[in-house]
DNA sequence: TTGTACGCGTTATCAC
DNA sequence: GTGATAACGCGTACAA
């Protein structure tokens, strides 16, 4: 039951006998201090029990010491139709993860931002305003006006996955075609004949490459035409675009998600198929549902961890140095074999 | 390429050509007001693309508008044993989706604050300086001395998961023993004889109360000794508690997590046993891996988003009324049949 | 109803 | 090296 009124400067100042700018002095470990001083104040802070008032230190410096994840969705939603799924697919914890191993050795903080479109405004203004200093920005609609808007603003930003449109900001991604390709490459050499496709929506970036580039590396094959279902990333969804495509009684499939790959397992055990030897089938991303999944999943291995690490760091030396230059990292895929394909 | 610094209240009474009282009045929604300046310093805003900056009213207001979402490990981690597992693990997404769900409508943000036994000192010091209004507790470790420092420094705060020891302060949990008896008796009605348990890991309340309620509601039947073996929630430790468990050749068997269950499942498959028939298998929580298992699994739901949700509810309702009740909701849960049992 | 003036807790720029 | 003092941007008694 201590006072209610936290020590400040000027309380630890009167304890120890000097001024507070003094006092500010050590706590920030300024070297022109006497170390006898040095001495004297740091027992202060010990006694009252002094802890920095990081608003007050932000307000002056303009340096927030937290960077913001910013989830943004743009669309609005009656009830709860996308950020229950959002946050229990595996994709969110694995962001934070990766950001946390580098930002907590860091002493930097991380608040999380959800926002649509009503929000752009005020977010952009509470960044500039030196509530963060700076923004990982997870986008998911198609074409989100958002990361244009930061860039424009010159607020420090990485991107996790590229912008629908060049933009001047710094980003890291998958390079999906490649995975793609490598999906492809692993069923022909199967010696699938009649492989289909599930794939996530049609109008976000990272679905995209993933498409355009099964399809480019089927074609090299000889493989004109591949049948297709879109889903949404989700397991049900993935389930369902399994059931319409095994009207084509395909040999092999490849599909976006792992999580959808799951659904795909599903359908197929119940209509009487064995994976492999009926239908291979390819997952995305290389989540722990792969392994958790009979047969385990062959799928491609998507770094996201060492991706959300990788634009934290990027953030920070951004943070370091604006004027440095926009970056993008992109991390290459690789197959991982187990017993679906 | 705007100005680099920010309009604030005083530009904006420039503007206006009133004082920056009146217009922090009306940006504030202060009644007192004269509608004829109302709409005069609105456009204002507007005009200089005036946003409110947070820090300095919080400085003021002692109100930050944030809830941190604290995450207590206590433990050193050499390098990332542990939090990439509490991450992706679907617990941490639940968590995060269930509190969002009210503190986003209520425009409240999240701060997400991983600490351990080194960051006590500062963590309350922070809050109690107003940097968030109160905190949502993810307490891992056994005996965790963290609730006992909030609740002694007066911090709104709110656990997800009972203390380990009695304490002036808000929860909400989850009738576990209930849900232990629950899968009990199912196992039991089935008419297994050989019951074994895996179990989480001994020295957290949640696991006891689920291995005291199973072991108790098995007395009750007769069954005074169930063989168990202990995980650590991932399905790692799943398989390899299943593995040992084998030697005991159950009829039935109650895992503490849905996770390990699917580890469970994986070695009673490669065993050769067919579940439910050799073995009946029941999990708990509920997540999103229970449908996905096959055979789906039959588990014991843990309504986690809702039980995030009122903890961020009871949670403002403390900031608004720091003297009221700590009150403790429990949450009672059931039993959800599928196949595995 | 509106404006003046002070304080929130820090850091930073000066003289000393 | 150290101590006043002016910002930082805002809310709010108090006075008008």
């Amino acid at each position: 039951m201590q006072s209610q009124r936290l020590p400040t400067l000027e309380d630890v100042a009167r304890v120890a006998g000097v001024s507070r700018a003094t006092v500010s002095r050590v706590v920030n470990g300024v070297r022109n201090v006497d170390p006898q001083l040095h001495e004297v104040v740091w027992s202060a802070v010990e006694q009252t029990g002094y802890v920095p008032n990081r608003l007050a230190r932000s307000l002056v410096t303009r340096r927030s010491g937290t960077v913001a994840l910013v989830v943004s969705d743009s669309e609005t939603h009656d009830d709860d139709p996308f950020m229950s799924r959002f946050f229990a697919d595996p994709y969110f914890g694995r962001v934070v993860g990766g950001l946390m191993s580098v930002l907590r050795p860091a002493g930097v903080q991380l608040a999380l931002q959800m926002v649509g479109a009503e929000g752009h405004r005020r977010l952009v203004g509470d960044l500039r305003n030196g509530q963060a200093d700076g923004a990982v920005v997870l986008s998911l609609p198609a074409r989100d006006p958002l990361p244009g808007l930061l860039a424009e603003a010159r607020i420090p930003a990485v991107l996790i996955g590229r912008p629908a449109e060049p933009l001047p900001i710094s980003y890291v991604d998958l390079a999906n075609e490649t995975g793609a390709a490598l999906a492809a490459e692993c069923l022909v050499a199967r010696g699938c004949q009649r492989v289909s496709m599930i794939s996530g929506p049609a109008d976000v970036p990272a679905s995209q490459d993933r498409i355009t580039g099964f399809h480019r590396a089927m074609a090299r094959h000889g493989h004109a035409w591949v049948p297709s279902a879109a889903g949404n990333f989700t397991r049900e969804s993935g389930e369902q675009a399994m059931r319409a495509l095994l009207a084509e009684e395909p040999d092999g499939v490849f599909v976006a998600n792992d999580l959808m790959a799951l659904g795909a397992l599903l359908v197929l055990r119940d209509a009487g198929k064995r994976v492999p030897e009926d239908v291979a089938v390819i997952g995305f991303d290389d989540s722990s549902a792969a392994l958790a999944a009979r047969p385990a999943l062959t799928t491609i291995r998507h770094p996201l961890e060492d991706m959300a690490a990788e634009a934290a760091k990027l953030l920070l030396a951004r943070v370091e140095d604006p004027a440095g230059r926009v970056s993008s990292v992109i991390y290459e895929p690789t197959l991982v074999r187990r017993q679906s394909a």
